[in-house]
DNA sequence: ATGGCCTGCTGTGCAGGA
């Protein structure tokens, strides 16, 4: 089975990009993020043509999940979850399914603004409560799978140039930390399992021609439990949809299973 | 050179992204 996160900033103008590169990657999951559209407008019946079937928590504008699945995957239709259980949140970043007894989580992080801010003390307080849930969650599902945008640059070495970037938002020490918590609960980052080639990113800003000068960080990932990461062979950046005409800023990211 | 781009909105430039 393969897994995949992608950080599609709109699914409205990237909804051809996605049905073009399920086709061309294989994937038996997705989990979006960004989608910005509401629930009413989800392509739903598209993607249904496409071989896959969906499930998504959106909202207008901002941030909305969802996870494709495809036909003949099965999945626990009972075991849907939208939001972070318990935490209170208008937002629509999280969504869960459990797939062929795997549970997959597509989450999108808040982005943070800049440390310090309102913005961060949201991201803070969020990843406090992601956390506590996917411990829960684990003790439930031993097979679990967490992919999305994290925004978190966990190490120096998916930064492009640290030096620039140290302490500002998406690399600082704090929420650093709330990825090591992530990881001390037992999961692993999939793509650090594997030899990977230096400075592969998932993320490029949009100006000063960034893509071309591989100017980005490495902020989506797929984190696996223990069980899940002893079956997982494989883990890839796939840079070619960054490439294509009127882009999404992220690359997917994924996850080989068996 | 601290900006630059992209998306959605009911805008007539702004907020948000990262």
């Amino acid at each position: 089975m393969k897994i995949a996160t992608w950080n599609v900033n709109s699914l409205k103008v990237r909804q051809q990009h996605v049905i073009d590169w399920l086709e061309l990657s294989r994937v038996d999951v997705l989990c979006l993020q960004e989608l910005k559209l509401p629930d009413e407008k989800f392509p739903r019946a598209d993607f249904e043509a496409a071989g896959f079937k969906s499930w998504f928590a959106g909202q207008k504008t901002y941030n909305g999940v969802g996870i494709l699945v495809r036909d003949g995957v099965n999945v626990d239709e009972a075991s849907i979850v939208r939001n972070i259980p318990g935490f209170d949140d208008p937002q629509q970043r999280v969504i869960a399914a459990t797939v062929e007894g795997v549970r997959i989580v597509s989450a999108y992080f808040p982005n943070g603004q800049a440390v310090g801010s309102e913005k961060f003390a949201y991201k803070m307080r969020w990843l406090d409560a992601l956390a506590d849930w996917i411990g829960a969650e684990m003790k439930l599902h031993p097979k679990l799978a967490l992919a999305g945008d994290y925004n978190i640059a966990p190490e120096d070495r998916d930064v492009h140039d640290p030096k620039a970037w140290e302490g500002q938002n998406l690399v600082s020490p704090e929420e650093r930390a709330h990825f090591v918590r992530l990881v001390e609960l037992g999961l692993t980052d999939a793509f650090r399992k594997f030899e990977q080639p230096e400075k592969l990113f998932t993320w490029w800003d949009y100006r000063m021609l960034a893509f071309r000068r591989n100017a980005g960080l490495r902020i989506d990932h797929i984190l696996l439990s223990a069980e899940l990461a002893s079956l997982c062979s494989a883990c890839e950046v796939d840079k070619v949809p960054r490439k294509w005409d009127q882009p999404s800023d992220h690359a997917p990211v994924i996850a080989t299973i068996g």
